[in-house]
DNA sequence: GTCTATAGATGGATAGAC
DNA sequence: GTCTATCCATCTATAGAC
């Protein structure tokens, strides 16, 4: 059966991944890891401060000396997750040349491979950011805003281009953005599909919604 | 600015609305609907029995002479909302004629019209279901996989037809689900387009994700 | 940095009067 | 059905020893 049907509970079975290079070492990056498992599956409400100690093995006290309150654990991980997602689409929008279906390909590719590679971070980091205060999520939404703009801006230059047949750029967008947002909540590995596999499917899709033909036949 | 931007916070200056109907008379259906706002902006966990008894107006005490337990209200919440799906998806695609892509038209329309009307309920049957218990959950998911099928079996029969250009049904599937799923989290009436403008586009999107021609020109 | 112990607040839920 | 009062578990966070 090919079902790829929806899980009432949040992916468990994901391996919990954070990206590299930025992860902090120690205690505090076990901290990192334990919460983002705990507040994909449960939320950052449903998860508590002993629930995160218990799964690093330490006290519940011992946080304290690596995070000054619990609301803090969730803005890093944010934080995190929409520097990852900003860095890829800005290096994509980098490497790929002047076409605007090239473009927009790379850039859509990018924001489906960041949730095929970090499914529970963008979880978090889609689904608890109402949890934060908006001095907190502010740098998260910055991030977001940029990688957001460089969509538009790649829609905009196709549209007057000429290159794509688009009737409403700001719509398209959210269209476009809304289809690798949701990647997070069903991609793993108990469907049949691989990160590429995803990625170039959903590269597929978005050329189809700008009118662009295939580039690719 | 024609901006769409994201917030932070999940909506607040939406009207709370429940289906007709099927909402409850009296104290009951007032305690539903403190419930879905608080539920909205704050989550399962992060609203308290105490906050919801102050949006009713009464005691806490007084929730337990309509509700066993608190997730008992969520419970009904997310199956409101997903009877309320099912019914208009089942209703369109009776609606509909024999052509695929009118009846593709039709469930993309009854879904984004379930996500305009009532972005709250949407929100949090999508968002909370993981706060219930599987047995809780269930009716939810049998009504969720029912109007699921209902746009595999349409994407099928038009693939199987010629009438779609379709690489991979389920995957296509699980692309227009995005589609509409997420329209629960920007749509508002802070933002410029109308409930039946989304929906338009939105169906517009669909049919150019299965590769039909526009049957309005 | 890590622990034990605990403060102080808040959580869901119940007892019993009216 | 609604209230007052309360039980008891759990929560975030802190104090202070090692």
């Amino acid at each position: 059966m090919t079902q790829t049907s929806w899980d009432p509970r949040r992916l468990t079975a994901v391996a919990v991944e954070l990206p590299e290079g930025v992860t902090p070492p120690g205690t505090r990056g076990r901290i990192l890891r334990a919460a983002l498992r705990l507040f994909a599956e449960y939320g950052f409400h449903g998860a508590s401060i002993r629930d995160i100690a218990r799964e690093v093995g330490i006290n519940s006290a011992t946080l304290y000396a690596h995070y000054p309150a619990k609301e803090h654990v969730l803005a890093e991980l944010i934080r995190l997750g929409h520097e990852e997602l900003r860095r890829r689409m800005v290096e994509a929008a980098g490497a790929a040349g002047d076409d605007p279906a090239e473009q927009l390909a790379a850039l859509v590719r990018a924001q489906v491979l960041v949730h095929t590679d970090y499914p529970l971070l963008a979880l978090v980091a889609n689904h608890e950011l109402h949890a934060l205060s908006p001095e907190s999520a502010a740098p998260a939404l910055a991030l977001r805003e940029e990688a957001r703009q460089l969509l538009l801006a790649v829609l905009e230059r196709g549209a007057t281009a000429g290159a794509f047949d688009v009737a409403d750029v700001p719509l398209t967008g959210i269209a476009i953005g809304s289809l690798g947002m949701r990647v997070a909540n069903w991609f793993g590995p108990d469907q049949p599909y691989t990160r590429e596999q995803v990625a170039d499917a959903f590269v597929g899709f978005a050329l189809r919604l700008v009118g662009s033909p295939l580039p690719r036949g």
